[in-house]
RNA sequence: GGGGAGGUGGCCGAGUGGCUAAAGGCGCACGCUUGCUAAGCGUGUGUACCGAAAGGUACCGAGGGUUCGAAUCCCUCCCUCUCCGCCA
């Protein structure tokens, strides 16, 4: 949510950033409009309470019935008109609250202009493509012939977009879910959470994926219980309604969560294989940082989900994402996308965002600055990253022309010492 | 799922219709003191919104009601604790 002080103040630039994501700014001057009413209804109510008040008290001292009840009859016309006045402060107060949620982040001046996807910028690319003497197989293919997944059961069980990984498969992820929260908990200064993947609304609306995309979440039937869309939202929400100390700024977690999309706007895509499921895990980084450092803390923690795929020899390359491409929460946003030799494509394995203080807001998450002053922290989130494409693309890079699948050397200590995954 | 207790400021804890934003204590901040042993004394210390300011309004789990006036009375809901049942 967007500061509505500044939606006064900067009004224009406001508009420009939003337009710079192809969104509508003539919502701007809808909400300014309705902050106008809703300003003048309150200093309104305001003035009448505040005479109320005073009658009241003048009541509360007069002794003398007869004096009492003229007292108290003078004062009922005040009554009614606060009547009325409250009458319309709701409609009111509902269609700006509406329109302020679905005003989307403004852009940093930094990032890049452009419509959508094919405007992001590669800023870094690291490793070469892996050298084959052979042609490199997709993943779909390497692990069903390694016996390490089971589409066809999974579907029985589930539906489409469900596999079973076993065996090796299964123990892979777990090693890689394993190590990258050690990395990050020992090395990165992050501390663990295991937090629940089934929340109240309350906190989607505090990350902001409520009210626009609730047709891409799962929920209860009977009961405001949500399926996270990634821990995200519950750790985000970790401080929803609190006060930090500043001095414990930056605060960094880490979290190991299964995630829960429906999907339904990619239909037809990505079908085969593992990339896009409804059901996938994933190691979440979240920072809550001070507003005056929370750039650098994006960088810092883009590179917390970059160096681990440096460690598995996995190429990779960095993108910064165009004002089109920007998500609806997002003011910056940086891409990690990983090379798949065998289905010859770029994964998007972590997404690492700046949100200012738009997420904060909604969610109330706020700290105590050195003049005593509340103000709302920024928060910084980004993958460490979403397993099943990671998988993707240690299976692809590190497949042997026999068939096997060689283990990175982080991951072998997680895996028992094991070296290669080979057909059972 | 059934029974009992309770939800007040950073914390503890008063407060049962009016001058209570809310006693007192703790904590914290600033100042003073340094012959009553790392102690004493004083002052200050909630949030949000509107307003240039003065100031005003709202908030004592949430929502609604009664009343000139509610933290205090009534209704509904939520949550926490606890005893019993069930259970990975």
């Amino acid at each position: 949510m967007l500061d509505i002080q500044r939606i006064r103040k900067e009004t224009d630039s406001v508009k420009r950033g939003l337009e710079s994501t192809g969104a509508d700014a003539a919502i701007i001057d809808q909400i300014l409009e309705l902050d106008t009413q809703r300003r003048h209804l309150q200093q309104e109510g305001d003035t009448l309470r505040a005479q109320l008040n005073a009658a009241s008290r003048d009541i509360g001292r007069e002794k003398d019935p007869d004096a009492r009840k003229a007292l108290i009859d003078a004062v009922s016309s005040v009554k009614k008109q606060i009547k009325d006045n409250e009458n319309r402060v709701p409609e009111i107060e509902e269609a700006l609250n509406t329109l302020m949620l679905n005003v989307p982040n403004v852009p940093l001046p930094e990032v890049p202009l452009g419509d959508g996807e094919d405007d992001n910028v590669v800023m870094a690319e690291h490793g070469d493509a892996p050298a084959f003497d052979f042609a490199p197989r997709p993943h779909w293919e390497i692990m069903e012939q390694l016996g390490i997944i089971d589409f066809a059961r999974g579907q029985k069980i589930s539906g489409s977009r469900f596999y079973v990984l076993r065996g090796d498969g299964a123990r892979l992820q777990r090693a890689l879910i394993t190590w990258m929260l050690d990395v990050h908990a020992r090395e990165h200064g992050y501390e663990e959470l295991y937090p629940p993947a089934m929340v109240r609304s309350e906190c989607l609306y505090g990350t902001g994926n409520l009210p626009k995309f609730g047709d891409n979440l799962y929920r209860d039937a009977e009961e405001d219980y949500w399926f996270v869309p990634t821990a995200e939202v519950p750790v985000t929400n970790f401080y929803r309604d609190e006060i930090l100390d500043a001095q414990a700024l930056p605060i960094r977690h880490a979290a190991y969560s299964p995630c829960f999309r429906r999907e339904k706007m990619s239909h037809g895509k990505d079908t085969r294989g593992i990339k896009r499921g409804h059901q996938f895990d994933k190691v979440e980084l979240v920072q809550f940082a001070h507003p005056d450092t929370s750039r650098a803390a994006l960088d810092e923690l883009t590179e917390h989900a970059r160096v681990l795929l440096e460690r598995l020899g996995l190429r990779h390359r960095l993108l910064n994402i165009c004002t089109g491409d920007l998500s609806f929460v997002a003011c910056i946003k940086f891409d990690l996308e990983t090379w798949s030799p065998g289905s010859q494509e770029w994964l998007e394995v972590s997404s690492c965002s700046l949100f200012g203080d738009f997420q904060a807001r909604r969610a109330r998450i706020r700290f105590k600055d050195e003049a005593g002053t509340n103000r709302f922290v920024h928060t910084v989130n980004g993958s460490g990253l979403a397993l099943p494409r990671v998988l993707i693309s240690v299976i692809e890079t590190h497949q042997q022309a026999d068939g096997s699948v060689r283990i990175p050397d982080v991951l072998q200590p997680y895996m028992g010492g094991q070296t290669h995954i080979t057909a059972r």
